[in-house]
DNA sequence: TTGTATGCGTTATCAT
DNA sequence: ATGATAACGCATACAA
């Protein structure tokens, strides 16, 4: 008879009590009889009843909904194939916790506004930033009450939640075992674009190159394009004194780096040993399979949603900064010299 | 002094007017003198107020929000490389529409409760299903006075809105293609567990394969793995009569089956020729570049965002099929014989 | 153990 | 041209 879904006050009427009962019962106020308990849910249950997300939000003060933000934008995002991964643990933490997601990238949404919509009009309880995290919109947000995290990312001496892989260390790791491998000169290799993960990990094979007094013949370039890089390669394999290892920032450039390499017609890791990044499930099946620092991003998904949800519970608490172990995974792309 | 958001009494007050005018402008209610428009507008500004879209929701009943359920799961999803050129479009337009963009996935929110927590409670004005959409799910969704979209994939017969490539038309075309450079024995090579495209993909092959009455030399199996799937090539390029042409359902299983062919020792396309599907980002970059059906995902997220709206606006409407257009793109895959 | 009544912030109807 | 006020659906303080 009623097309709309059925609410709280039909629920009370058919369970013949008042709405307040109906109430407790669904939110475990625990104050009710047994008896009543039972057939308030069983007609709710008859009835196809849940309550309203709208009346609760607007009643509660809360929305249950963790709002994902994507830099710059979620196509951008996707395309990285190991936010796979994150994605999936964010999305099986929040849904365990009775928390819905919300996603928006960030120059769509900000374009014609200062903030995104949905934060703009409290659509969220909590805010999630991945890919980075300008300045300048780090400043904007946090004019705002709203709990805030970044994942995978983090603005060096902010005072924000975070949590990270420790890229210095690994890229130290990596550097390490070339050493040990007998690798002297090596490059590194990241993009133009400026990123927490390809600076930290650049510096980490700095750091590393420059405590074994390898500086004089490691280095670290930026290029545009797989073609660049490859360009560069090439052009330090014919010098006197050739490169024998190249880092890069992560999987998807090492194999694409590999495979015109080898179009090229040079052998890895006969000629050049290659490292890779994060492991993604791809960097198995290369040829050779990569070397490559492992991280658990199913982790860092789950950890994200757990931060962010403890820091809306408490919003006071001290800043935690969380690094997620990583492992280097040793394949077959570095041969030992 | 107030530690909450400004709410449209505190604007009210501080315009020196009724929340009602207030509401009047920021909805373009068209009643109210220009010089009162300017002043609430520019306290709006002043007081940093947006209207909360709590109250919005639950007085409207609209929530302007669109949920992506993924089947099976996000990470599942995510991971196929080519669904991020959709989200992008669909984020795109959403947001222009002023809409947010509710995710799930779909195992993890329907294992405790029937329907994932932002259908059941009324979160979102209409839902995209992507992936796939089970029999039995489709019928609980039914039930629901919820618009829904299946987009990428479709349940033929039902009467839901869909949006499409022509995935048996493209492998017609491929196939005809194939048979226009000389080939005679293909082998098509899909996945094990069942997807819309996969099927109708193959349905396309094998309705060209009998109508060119190439039917008793082409086949199509099904593989578990690439490792399966390069021994199976491998069975039937020793043969008396060897396959001189593999098709695959996407452009990621044709790259995987490419380098494992090659690390075999096989020559592409010399020794066999090989297609992709959807023309992904890496479908140019392998070697040789893949021969392949180009798809604009992005517009296919557009339309996707722009149907959904537009049910919302009209449900009664007459169910839409609509079917994105696709191309051959001639790459080197492919050998002339 | 249960019911009554109020307010969350908004939009919209009706007066003025 | 503007203001007072009643919903929307829910949670909860307080009364019974």
């Amino acid at each position: 008879m009623n097309p709309n879904p059925p609410n709280i006050k039909d629920v009370a009427k058919a369970a013949e009590c008042s709405i307040a009962t109906v109430s407790c019962v669904l939110n475990e106020r625990g104050r009710i009889s047994e008896a009543t308990k039972v057939r308030v849910r069983e007609t709710c249950q008859k009835m196809g009843y849940f309550p309203s997300s709208a009346g609760r939000n607007l009643r509660s003060r809360r929305t249950e909904t963790i709002g994902i933000l994507f830099y710059p934008s979620c196509a951008h995002i996707f395309r990285d194939i190991f936010y796979a991964e994150m994605m999936g643990g964010l999305e099986e933490e929040l849904t365990q916790a009775n928390h819905n997601l919300l996603l928006a990238g960030y120059d769509i949404s900000t374009q014609q506004q200062t903030l995104p919509k949905f934060i703009r009009e409290g659509s969220v309880d909590g805010v999630i930033l991945m890919g980075g995290c300008p300045d300048e919109f780090n400043q904007r947000l946090r004019k705002t009450p709203l709990p805030f995290l970044l994942l995978d990312t983090d603005a060096p001496g902010a005072a924000v939640d975070s949590i990270t892989s420790d890229g210095f260390r690994a890229m130290v790791d990596i550097t390490a075992y070339l050493h040990n491998k007998g690798h002297r000169r090596m490059l590194m290799i990241r993009h133009c674009t400026d990123n927490y993960n390809e600076i930290t990990r650049c510096q980490g094979f700095e750091a590393e190159t420059r405590r074994l007094e390898l500086d004089s013949c490691a280095e670290t370039i930026q290029v545009q394009t797989t073609e660049d890089a490859v360009r560069e390669i090439i052009l330090r394999l014919n010098r006197p004194d050739p490169i024998t290892a190249v880092c890069t920032v992560n999987d998807d450039m090492a194999a694409n780096i590999l495979y015109q390499l080898q179009a090229a017609g040079i052998r890895v890791p006969e000629q050049v040993s290659m490292t890779g990044f994060d492991n993604t499930g791809f960097s198995q099946n290369t040829c050779p399979p990569l070397t490559t620092i492992h991280i658990d991003r199913t982790l860092m998904g789950t950890e994200g949603a757990k931060m962010i949800l403890s820091r809306i519970q408490n919003p006071g608490a001290p800043v935690r900064k969380q690094v997620i172990p990583h492992t280097l995974v040793e394949r077959e792309s570095v041969k030992t010299i």
